[in-house]
DNA sequence: AGCAAAACCATACAACGCACGGTTTCTTTG
DNA sequence: CAAAGAAACCGTGCGTTGTATGGTTTTGCT
């Protein structure tokens, strides 16, 4: 065997390292932590840390991608509808706008294609709207959602609507995500076929 | 007099500046370049260009401002009604990916309050949310938007959608901004406004 | 002419991410 | 049960970064 997490020690130390810098980066922010600050909060020089994570970004790319695994189990063992679920997210975020900002600062810098997590965020993306869009035809199917709008135009749209609430929410916290995320769901209820057929 | 720019070779530098300065951020984004390139391709010295900004984001704030002074401007004087001002804005904010992407680093960046844009990103999303909203009046008062929307929620909830595409689009280039933004514009012009007070 | 401020520079500093070349500790296997 | 080899770590140094200090030169005004 030859891989870096290999030695039960190190798998233990592999996962406090994440727990470590998860919590940093929430609080002082990605670019304001630095690996050294880490390395000592984990009892470890700076070398043994980079043991583990090649470079500050892979160690970053790792914590998303630890977080969503998480998130997706949970969140899909939630009852519940589509919108419902989305609703609950959003106000769930709410209470943790270190997280929120740590998402918002890299989904902008992971546009670029070299960087780490670049690829995680794209598949995240697509999947975030194959998931979405596939509830909203379930929808559909059962009624409560008007049959000729395009689910799939659809789901990018209220995902976007909740990254960009964020955004404004980080800006001025009075502002409440949760009710606007619901608000254009509840009007996307009220949408009648037919007059999106008559267009 | 005692200001930075007060005299004619200063201002001229100073525009030279934030002209060079903008086109590599554009370009390397604002972490990959540092202020020595900015400097260098301004034929100055470090400390040359720090006399005229104080410290990084400070410069980078100032040509957000300026930007955002030129594009206001431009918009302003554009015709049309909100939505189409809205839908042509976002359609050429597609053709300028560095700008779309330095913007959504910087607001994710922004929402510390210590950040030196942090004032101007609260009140430049003040100031769309309300521009916005009065035109969507404009539109209620018009018929072409039915009267029982609350456009101020809505106001923020268009802005939100516009920012979270360009999210997805720098992730995706495959992804049409515009066709998403007009989506929801049209979609909301179906909206009845019996449904809505049967609520 | 002279003076104050703007315009600009040389140098230095601390901190950063990262690379190199080690040594120690642990597991597995012959 | 040793020997081997990889994982787990560390000391040190490199190049670059943003920024601070203390200047000198240039400019415009009176």
């Amino acid at each position: 065997m030859s891989e870096k997490g290999s030695y039960p020690k190190g798998v233990a130390k592999r996962e406090e390292i994440l727990r470590t810098a998860l919590a940093i980066f929430s609080q002082e922010g990605y670019r304001g932590t630095s690996l050294r600050e880490v390395a000592r909060e984990c009892k470890l020089s700076l070398p043994g840390l980079m043991h583990y994570f090649g470079s500050k970004e892979e160690l970053l790319a790792a914590i998303l991608r630890k977080r969503d695994e998480t998130d997706f189990a949970t969140s899909h063992a939630e009852e519940g509808d589509a919108f419902k679920i989305l609703s609950t997210i959003t106000r769930h975020n709410a209470q943790v706008p270190g997280l929120v900002q740590l998402y918002a600062t890299l989904s902008a810098a992971a546009s670029d294609p070299n960087h780490p997590a670049h690829e995680f965020f794209v598949s995240r993306y697509q999947d975030f709207r194959a998931r979405l869009s596939q509830a909203l035809a379930e929808r559909q199917a059962a009624g409560t959602l008007a049959a000729g709008l395009d689910v799939e135009k659809l789901a990018a749209i209220v995902i976007a609507l909740a990254d960009g609430m964020q955004v404004q929410w980080m800006l001025d916290p009075g502002i409440d995500m949760g009710d606007h995320v619901d608000y254009l769901l509840e009007l996307l209820g009220t949408v009648s076929p037919s007059r999106l057929l008559a267009d």
